[in-house]
DNA sequence: CTGTTAGCGCCTTCAG
DNA sequence: CTGAAGGCGCTAACAG
């Protein structure tokens, strides 16, 4: 069908295996010889066939990005940071794949295995964990096989996995086939737990509600995001314990003015909706991230209210549009691109792992225009 | 290393190629192999080696999608659709692969490259292409090669490439290797110009346009985007055409109130700047697209001048927080969604290609809060 | 420095 | 319905 190596090679008039050297360039070859190659490739238009080098190789040039939700802009920027890193000019051609789980565990397995199965260089799963006992452990399963394939695991805006899930069995059930590659040679024990550049949640919403308790406030709600994510669980965490270390009574009220949705404008739309049923005289409200505030925001407006002069808001991440909402948006910022560019390098083997296995990138709080002290009635 | 096909018929004492027929579904086995088989790939969590199976039959299961920016959600939700018609449940398990150019021409080559190599099952190309001769002809080449190694390609988003730069030249010169399979009923000469799913920027700027003379406007700015891309053409082409169906003396002032720039929210927030320098009178402003919208209110908002009282400010694309915004911004729907999904299936070959090829995406105005009439002085 | 020789793991006729 | 055998295109030791 399409042109091979040895298309090339007879045109060169070469061996194969020297045609492939050149191309590699992992070898010496003489420059002439080398030149010759290189005109027969042009003038045939030859492209390497992927999955026959790969196959040979045992290896391949595929890096992995799972995220939650491509079309938010979140995860469109991590991702865009991890691609960043694999241009072409910088790490030889490697093919970033963007693999929307929508959210879902089950799909996150399934790309997993998808990836196992193309043998992929790499995998950076990117964004919140699904906390699920049965869940994790499969998750667990799944990178350990990834990682004994010899494909580097990074995770990146999630939290290392549970020292128990991680625990791996050590019976490798291998059957018959008498030993191809006959001696136990490739013991490549690279430390096999993940490498993780976690996101500083807690500091973060630690910050951000002592700076509404700051300016004064003390009815604060919070639509947060679904039970089951580390995310929410982190910033929830934080917020808690800004308002324990104010005044241990406020922490009795925070399970009622707290409400649960996805990471969307409507849940927050609707979410503030039943914490203003609950508690009318709230004078703040955090929202799970920058998209469900906006969702807040329309809600508030939608019922007669001025942000910030009646409710303040603040939302999580500082995501680009956040700056120019109306009125602009306190929030958290996390470099997203800067932990994206890093997860790239670290899947990459070109930075080394963070000691401990653990990077944690730091949030700032970003005081802006929908957060004012609460009104005075 | 790994488990492979063999480890699995022994384990579960059938051949190789016994194996291979249950795992691909595509032969008949007798139910009690079949599972005897499906058990011992269980046990043995064996899991295909993609590349060995690409390069045995000649296909992959890689579709690569190609975005101009995937932090955008303009491409997010695109890309998003295009992988929802590729859940394993509804194709068999096709990874699609998004793939970042970041607008740059030779990105764009690079990856195609990139997916060549991998022998990619399709490619889709989404948004607006660059209006170069020489990068158009390199393009077209590189999808005739594409689609001559059997790879389906969709553009989505962005107009036919021009007649002129498909028509291939016939001669292929291939050498050598005296024919393996030795016959040439490899004939298999499906339609091999690219499926288009277009949208129609010019019918959707020209409605917005004549809705903002409807409202009396007549000293319209637009802030364009990028001067080489094919939506930027589009969108301005719609826009003069509609100024000059009402009134062909508007046209005259049509050049003088235009600014290019890029795609972002920078480019609006400077565009105006500039635009109101050159006519402090304007009372109107197009904005290449939502985004670039957000950047044109912020700087009029700067300017101490209201919206829409002083200015009316309208977007493009209807992006999820355009209905958020503050005020909420009239802009031009495109069904992003269903036009990403559309080019997935007809990716897969799921979804027949409309006549021509070419299926033209409807555009619908939304009039909303950014745009009012005039102030009258 | 270059050619030769074996596979990599799977699919696919072709017999049985 | 199942097994045997050859090859997909490339790489990786080995020799020269």
């Amino acid at each position: 069908m399409a042109v091979t190596l040895a298309d090339v090679a007879a045109r060169a008039g070469v061996s194969a295996a020297t045609v492939s050297r050149v191309l590699s360039g992992n070898y010496p070859v003489a420059g002439a010889t080398r030149s010759r190659v290189l005109r027969a490739v042009e003038e045939l238009e030859y492209v390497v066939n992927g999955p026959a080098s790969a196959l040979a190789a045992a290896t391949s040039d595929l890096v992995g990005v799972l995220v939650n939700d491509i079309a938010d802009p979140f995860f469109g920027i991590m991702a865009s940071a991890v691609q960043s890193e694999m241009e072409p000019e910088k790490a030889g051609g490697k093919l970033a794949v963007v693999c929307n789980t929508g959210g879902s565990p089950e799909r996150e397995l399934t790309y997993l295995t998808l990836l196992q199965r193309q043998r992929a260089a790499a995998v950076v799963l990117t964004g919140s964990a699904v906390e699920d006992e049965k869940h994790t452990a499969a998750l667990a399963a799944r990178l350990r096989r990834l990682s004994e394939a010899g494909t580097r695991i990074v995770l990146c805006g999630r939290p290392p996995l549970p020292e128990d899930a991680v625990s791996g069995r050590g019976d490798a059930l291998r059957s018959g086939t008498a030993g191809r590659d006959a001696d136990g040679t490739g013991a490549e024990d690279e430390s096999t737990a993940p490498i993780t550049v976690a996101f500083d949640n807690r500091g973060g919403a630690r910050r951000l509600t002592e700076h509404l308790l700051a300016l004064g406030h003390r009815r604060i709600g919070y639509v947060a995001g679904p039970v089951e994510r580390t995310t929410t669980r982190h910033r929830l965490e934080g917020h808690r314990t800004a308002l324990a270390d104010h005044d241990p009574a406020l922490l009795a009220d925070a399970e009622r003015l707290t409400v649960h949705g996805a990471y969307d404008r409507s849940s927050g739309y609707d979410g503030v909706l039943e914490l203003l049923r609950r508690a009318p005289d709230l004078t703040a409200v955090l929202a799970a991230n920058d998209t469900v505030a906006l969702g807040v925001c329309a809600a508030l407006r939608d019922q007669g209210l001025r942000i910030p002069e009646d409710v303040s808001v603040a939302g999580f991440d500082d995501l680009p549009f956040s700056a120019d909402a109306a009125p602009a948006l306190t929030t958290v910022r996390i470099p997203l691109h800067e932990a994206g560019a890093r997860a790239g390098r670290l899947a990459l083997g070109r930075e080394s792992a963070p000691p401990g296995g653990v990077a944690t990138v730091r949030t700032e709080l970003m005081a802006r225009a929908s957060t004012a002290p609460p009104r005075t009635d």
